[in-house]
RNA sequence: GUGGGUAUAGCUCAGUUGGUUAGAGCGCCAGGUUGUGGCCCUGGAGGUCAUGGGUUCAACUCCCAUUAUUCACCCCA
């Protein structure tokens, strides 16, 4: 099979012209939220050293084991595609030194990623994430913080009905005895379990709880939850951001079951779900974890962050129904007859294009119908066709598209006139 | 990695029990006016019917494979 030169590869996409001005929208306004709340921008690189993501995300995800895109670069480099945010973000924390910086450090980043994964609903080899990282602060505002900003950007979208999972997955601590309390109980089940749950009883024993195995569920069901199991000061913590979500009024639920797919992840998780929106429903995710900056070669700090997928983001604020920004349409057609009056045409556009105003002239020498088509199908506010006539008497038909009246005017005027009506 | 659905024009889709020049609507371009869009009318461009093989006198149509796409499993944003 010839390879594909007229096709995108599995996974990617394009986002055409008609559907960018919904993407400036949400990107917009996602960028006013966290500044307001006092983020500040990072870009990261595309791409990182692999071992980044190994040590970052953990060797025993499914995104480490099988979803990388990892290549050698020509300095026999092992060079991976990010496959979320955090991890870099992490690292540019640490390299640049920001520990040394007032604490908290306060990040949010717009990104693409990479996963190699089968494609469906939502779900994209290439796709988009919104994130923030708070780095520096374990007191529980944090945590209340970050998930606030989030239920305050669905609001100011306009979209209802997302539901706020949440729980705490402790700290090494506690979770190393609970550990011990899951194997003990899951040890005389382990000979009926699937092979990947009999590895993870070994490497990673708390992600048994997320298998879909019918004949694993069953013994999950009964198997205590880390929850009932995690320490005085997890609790506590726990507690507190509960507690302070309730005084500002956003609703949760607790959800035991939350693991999350990165193994640095301690004492909050959270997620953001949608049930209308395929399979695929988790819009957003995130989680605390305090030991990550140590890990990846830092001084102990503590961290909160989240990712939000723009893709599922759309496809929600689409199934809720919400209107999203269409493009801006020019707010006058020029056009003109013959040399002489495509010259007059090219220094009014000129001046207009100067003076700030959307402006859109003949490029194309039409007859005066042809143009007057196209000015419409472009959605052209004003249309003013140049010609002998117009030359000679210095003024114009001004013809309100959306009314169909014209109106002589002067071509002196002209400017002065449309920057007064804009708008 | 696994399973199901789908593949005909830029888009949405017809195409009879297999039958000769593959159609429609929308979109695009042009014309119907001598210098003015929307409605209407006329014309035009645009398809190796996803690709490769097979059955047949004959395949868009039936069979097989491949690829792509889509939904789902796994997992995640």
């Amino acid at each position: 099979m010839a390879i594909m030169l007229t096709q995108a590869p599995k996974g990617t996409r394009d986002i055409l012209p008609e559907d960018i001005a919904q993407w400036n929208y949400v990107e917009q306004k996602f960028s006013e939220l966290c500044k307001k709340f006092g983020y500040k921008e990072i870009r990261i690189p595309v791409f990182e050293h692999t071992e980044l993501f190994q040590r970052g995300v953990g060797d025993t995800t499914d995104i480490v084991q099988k979803e990388m895109y990892t290549f050698k670069d020509k300095g026999d480099r092992s060079i991976t595609l990010r496959p979320e945010g955090t991890a870099g973000v992490v690292r540019s924390y640490i390299e640049h030194g920001m520990g040394s910086l007032p604490q908290p450090v306060k990040l949010f980043y717009q990104i693409t990623a990479y996963r190699y994964e089968n494609v469906q609903k939502g779900r994209y080899r290439e796709f988009h994430q919104f994130g923030v990282e708070l780095l520096g602060a374990a007191d529980p505002s944090a945590d209340v913080e970050v998930i606030s900003m989030l239920a305050l950007y669905f609001e100011q979208l306009g979209i209802k009905n997302l539901v706020l999972n949440l729980n705490s997955i402790g700290c090494p601590k506690c979770r190393s005895a609970y550990n011990e309390k899951l194997k003990a109980y899951l040890k005389e089940h382990l000979s009926s379990m699937c092979e990947t749950c009999r590895e993870r009883y070994e490497r990673n024993p708390m992600r048994i709880l997320d298998c879909k195995e019918e004949g694993c569920k069953l013994r999950i069901k009964d198997a205590p939850a880390l929850l009932d199991h995690i320490c005085d000061e997890c609790r506590d913590h726990f507690s507190k951001v509960t507690t302070r979500l309730e005084a500002i009024g956003i609703p949760y639920n607790i959800d035991k079951g939350i693991v999350r797919g990165l193994d640095y992840y301690t004492k909050t998780v959270f997620e953001f779900v949608s049930k209308n929106i395929g399979t695929q429903g988790t819009v957003c995710g995130g989680g605390r974890y305090d030991g990550l900056v140590e890990a990846c070669g830092g001084a102990p700090t503590p961290g909160i962050g989240f990712a939000l997928g723009v893709e599922r983001l759309l496809l929600e604020m689409q199934s809720q129904g919400i209107e999203l920004p269409k493009a801006e349409t020019p707010h006058i057609y020029i056009g003109a007859i013959g040399e002489k009056a495509a010259l007059m045409c090219e220094r009014l556009a000129w001046q207009l294009r100067r003076n700030n105003i959307f402006c859109v002239k003949d490029i194309m020498n039409r007859s005066v119908k042809a143009q007057m088509k196209y000015a419409d199908k472009l959605g052209a506010h004003y249309a003013l066709i140049l010609g002998d006539n117009e030359i000679e008497n210095n003024k114009a038909q001004l013809k309100d598209m959306r009314t169909g009246e014209t109106k002589d005017i002067s071509l002196d005027t002209l400017i002065d006139r449309l920057v007064k009506h804009r708008g």
